[in-house]
DNA sequence: CAACATCTATCTGTCGTTAGATACTCAATG
DNA sequence: CATTGAGTATCTAACGACAGATAGATGTTG
């Protein structure tokens, strides 16, 4: 439980998380975000002191956003197909909205070239998606957790190539693919 | 048909794709790409003027030898699932052998901060290989090319998956749920 | 007063890029 | 055969821009 972060912080998350899933980790600039929220870079260090700091804050406020966008993975007055066209249309919304991926497929990809924090936070919060799709899509068969963990590839790839060609139907279309397995 | 570079220039791609699958386009920086092989950066330049010309050349090698080692998608001896399989083997190959990425994912999803070029060339070889692909598992059922995007954006996902969370199974463990979909 | 937040000014390091000098290879010329 | 000259590949040295980061002054507010 730490949060109460001041307004102008969570400004410069906003801005951050943008550069990010543009473009990465070093996408992120402080005097570009300086400037994005109208103050100088090292006021930006006043809030954020080091980079790996600002890293693993945006990644683990987008982490808890998206998982709290999902909501409960075990209401049982919706079906497997109702959660995994839920957890479709987050990926959607994002995609549209930014035109970008999402942040921590990016994330993920640079694995090797981020500070360790931020790179563990990444992984955190993929475990954390795992474990929701898991419980999610019930345990019908036998391997719930490679059910669980192929449908987040599928869509997180969906989202890199509906990036890279600028074809934003792919997501759907791979949810559509997905509702096959089930 | 062009071709026929030094073979400086090819050790230099290949420290430049290095870089570049593990940390992006930015991740890649003439004066490191000049140690590595043993040269000063001017020279680097020499071979490859712009970073641009540089991302371009990556992409371009990268993309030809992939779709190369994929073969022939329409061999009349062998089956879908064999097809799939070896596509899946390519990936997982790359994957064990670099601990990376495909190179083409993390420049798909940074797209809006490379040079157009750069961005260009990642989307013809994302054309190229859903073309492939699209031929590989045949048109029996409707879409066929919403099948070729699902099982790339299914394993390119698994890839990121994979060295996000540092379980370089879960490549085999896609692709085997991809085959019941066939 | 004390905390919080921002500023100015600056440091060191790296970035991509360029100009211009210096070698080396090899084919053509006298 | 010796010389020239173009092409290829490398170098040194430097440019301006930007990176992350810090010290210390200044303002603002409860």
């Amino acid at each position: 439980m730490e949060s109460k972060r001041s307004a102008k912080a969570e400004e410069i998350l906003d801005a951050a998380e943008q550069h990010m899933r543009r473009g990465g980790f070093d996408a992120v600039s402080y005097r570009v975000l300086a400037t994005d929220v109208g103050i100088k870079s090292a006021s930006v260090h006043y809030h954020f002191p080091q980079k790996a700091d600002l890293g693993r804050a945006v990644v683990d406020r987008y982490g808890g956003r998206f998982l709290d966008s999902l909501g409960r993975p075990d209401d049982p007055d919706e079906s497997r197909e109702q959660r995994l066209m839920r957890l479709a249309a987050g990926y959607r919304a994002s995609l549209s909205q930014y035109g970008t991926v999402c942040l921590c497929c990016i994330l993920g990809a640079e694995r090797h070239y981020l500070p360790e924090t931020v790179a563990e936070a990444t992984a955190s919060f993929y475990r954390r998606l795992l474990e929701w799709t898991e419980i999610a899509l019930g345990t019908d068969d036998g391997d719930a957790s490679a059910l669980a963990a192929h449908v987040i590839a599928a869509l997180q790839g969906a989202m890199v190539l509906a990036v890279a060609l600028d074809r934003d139907e792919l997501i759907a279309s791979s949810a559509e693919q997905l509702t096959k397995l089930l």
